[in-house]
DNA sequence: TTGCCTCGAGATCA
DNA sequence: CTCGAGGCAA
């Protein structure tokens, strides 16, 4: 058939349909398509089409996936839902306590249904679509807030750009997981070791760095995939009243969809789907990291309700995390702000759960005794619950007799002081304070903090020099910096050094709460700050408190209480604020 | 805790 | 070109 009797909008409109199609086909059914030659033909045609027309250029045209030119920063989109994140279960047991909660808080309990389904192993995202018609792809963010992605979430072929079929609601937000798949991972390495660019450690890492890509061009050539699981803000419409029905919805109204996904009851067929994909998880071509289990019924959900930051209609099974043996290189003690001796295992660099682990930190002395660590020891080691780097135990039959006995110290590592045991025996702590290079280097560190007093381009290098160098013994001292001494610091220019000095100007004006915070009064945190900041309007009025009146504030109770109190009866803490005050640290009250 | 991206500016070399 | 800092994600 020839095209040359169809008006350019229409001829524009069935490409754009039949290319929509064949990813449809290819990226959401998984279905053999078009060879490739066929596919870049037509959208050739159509890109052509549209620099001749581009007033005809059509909001579904799959040329849009890749037009945008990059951006300067990314911005911020709050969530018209908060996304929150789930609890997690580790082994059968804790699974099945949780079926079972599920069941007896609601009526017949045999007869609940679940739908388990993978936990990939991606970025979790939202996107927004009104009429049919993506508006924006945001990040997680904090739960409350993420980031604008939309142009790079555009790149990506298997999110519709415009929605199939009909039925959906005018406004709705879908959430899933943008993921590399590892097919695409191991593609993009072979040619980044060609063409000697950085190789990316595991496709988690390779997605998310894709999509902070500023040039969405990048994002495009990086293979992604999403998967959607869930809906978020919906208005103007109607969803299934049930979970499995929303997720065979989306499918229809063009995202892919996990296979994998399974509605079930009762107890055994949950620990059956556990073992089914536990054994298909290598074959799958993403990394999943555990199992989804929700309550169906989204009535049901509604019954059960919330925890804080979780649902309790949800529950992640993780499962085992890898592990590794590698070789105890070494134990260090690292003071930390408050005086408290941490000890963090030095280990034999070793890749495990998809990055290399080298530090781990033991927590206490009772840790070391527990897992009967000895320097030179084969330990195992994984990542417990996503991150954190864990020393789990000692294979006591690699031993060979060289090992050496962790020494613990008896004096400060920092300033050598004498160290004191505190009330459980299991911490070791430098009362020096201020007289303590390390702990002035935390509470500096802490007290530039971006949540703190927010001093930009002051970062832990600098911190070390400056504390080195004797040119900082306290916070306040920091306000007496001159640019001639900064000047003095590796890498630092003149430039580098009136911006510092700039920054440091800046940071005097500031607020209550942020100024309580950086002082790191033991657990004044960010919240309690903010709450002394709401009911006094200074020092003096903090100080002159009794621990009653200070226990009336919310969450803080007679521990906290103590701590303030205690705080603000100290000679040196109460010259120290006088000294912060006398060097023009000001928060103006909002009038 | 690690890995990734981005920016600005110092360091290095031609 | 390399480094430090900052920000983000899990």
């Amino acid at each position: 058939m020839s095209m040359s009797d169809l008006s350019p909008a229409e001829e524009m409109r069935q490409l754009s349909n039949e290319l929509n199609e064949h990813n449809y086909r290819y990226y959401v059914l998984a279905e053999p398509t078009v060879p490739d030659a066929e596919y870049d033909r037509l959208f050739q045609r159509l890109t052509a089409l549209e620099k001749a027309n581009p007033e005809l250029a059509r909001p579904d045209s799959p040329t849009q996936r890749v037009g945008a030119k990059p951006l300067d920063a990314f911005s911020q989109i709050k969530h018209r839902v908060p996304m929150l994140s789930l609890d997690n279960v580790f082994d059968a047991e804790q699974l099945s306590a949780f079926i079972t909660r599920c069941q007896e808080r609601l009526s017949a309990p045999e007869d609940i249904q679940f739908v388990a389904e993978p936990k990939f192993d991606g970025v979790a995202v939202s996107l927004f679509y009104r009429e049919g018609v993506l508006e924006y792809g945001a990040t997680r963010g904090d739960g409350e807030t993420g980031e604008d992605i939309t142009a790079n979430v555009k790149t990506v072929r298997s999110i519709p750009l415009v929605l199939r079929g009909e039925g959906f609601p005018q406004e709705l937000e879908v959430r899933g997981e943008i993921l590399m798949p590892k097919t695409a991972f191991r593609r993009l390495n072979e040619q980044a070791e060609v063409s000697g660019d950085k190789v990316f450690v595991n496709p988690r890492n390779a997605a998310s760095g894709s999509l902070r890509q500023l040039d969405s061009k990048i994002t495009a050539a990086r293979g992604l995939h999403m998967f959607a699981y869930s809906t978020g803000f919906v208005q103007g419409g109607e969803l299934p009243t049930n979970h499995y029905e929303t997720l065979l919805r989306l499918r229809d109204w063009g995202f892919a969809v996990s296979e994998e996904a399974e509605r079930f009851h009762g107890q055994v067929s949950a620990l059956d789907y556990r073992d089914r994909l536990a054994k298909k998880r290598e074959s799958l071509d993403y990394d999943i990291d555990g199992i989804v289990f929700k309550l169906d019924d989204y009535a049901d959900q509604e019954v059960m309700g919330f925890v804080s930051r979780a649902p309790r209609w949800a529950m992640a099974y993780k499962f085992p995390a890898e592990e590794a043996v590698t070789r105890l290189n070494g134990v260090d003690f690292q003071v930390g702000r408050t005086g408290v001796l941490t000890p963090v295992a030095r280990l034999e660099p070793v890749f495990v759960g998809g990055v290399t682990v080298s530090n781990a930190t033991l927590h206490n002395l009772d840790e070391i005794a527990r897992l009967g660590l000895k320097v030179g020891d084969s330990v195992i080691v994984h990542r417990a619950g996503d991150v954190i780097p864990k020393v789990s135990g000692v294979v006591v039959e690699r031993r060979s007799g060289d090992e050496s006995e962790i020494e613990i110290p008896a004096t400060c590592p920092a300033c050598q002081s004498e160290l004191a045991r505190d009330e459980s025996e299991a911490a070791l702590r430098c009362m020096s304070g201020w007289r303590c290079p390390a702990q002035v280097k935390e509470a500096l560190k802490h007290f530039v903090s971006r949540k703190a007093m927010d001093v930009d381009g002051m970062g832990d290098k600098l911190i070390d020099q400056l504390v080195d160098k004797s040119l900082v013994t306290n916070v306040a001292d920091i306000f007496r910096l001159r640019a001639e001494q900064l000047m003095l610091l590796e890498r630092m220019g003149e430039k580098s050094a009136l911006k510092l000095v700039n920054a440091i100007d800046n940071a005097k004006t500031t607020s209550l709460a942020r100024l309580l915070f950086a002082l790191g009064i033991r657990e004044v945190g960010e919240s309690t700050a903010r709450t002394l900041a709401a009911r006094f309007s200074d020092f003096d009025e903090i100080a002159a408190q009794s621990l009653e009146s200070l226990q009336t504030l919310d969450d803080v109770g007679p521990v906290v209480a103590g701590y303030i109190h205690e705080y603000f009866n100290d000679e040196n803490n109460l010259s120290l604020v006088n000294e912060l005050l006398s060097l023009g640290v000001v928060w103006p009250t909002p009038s």
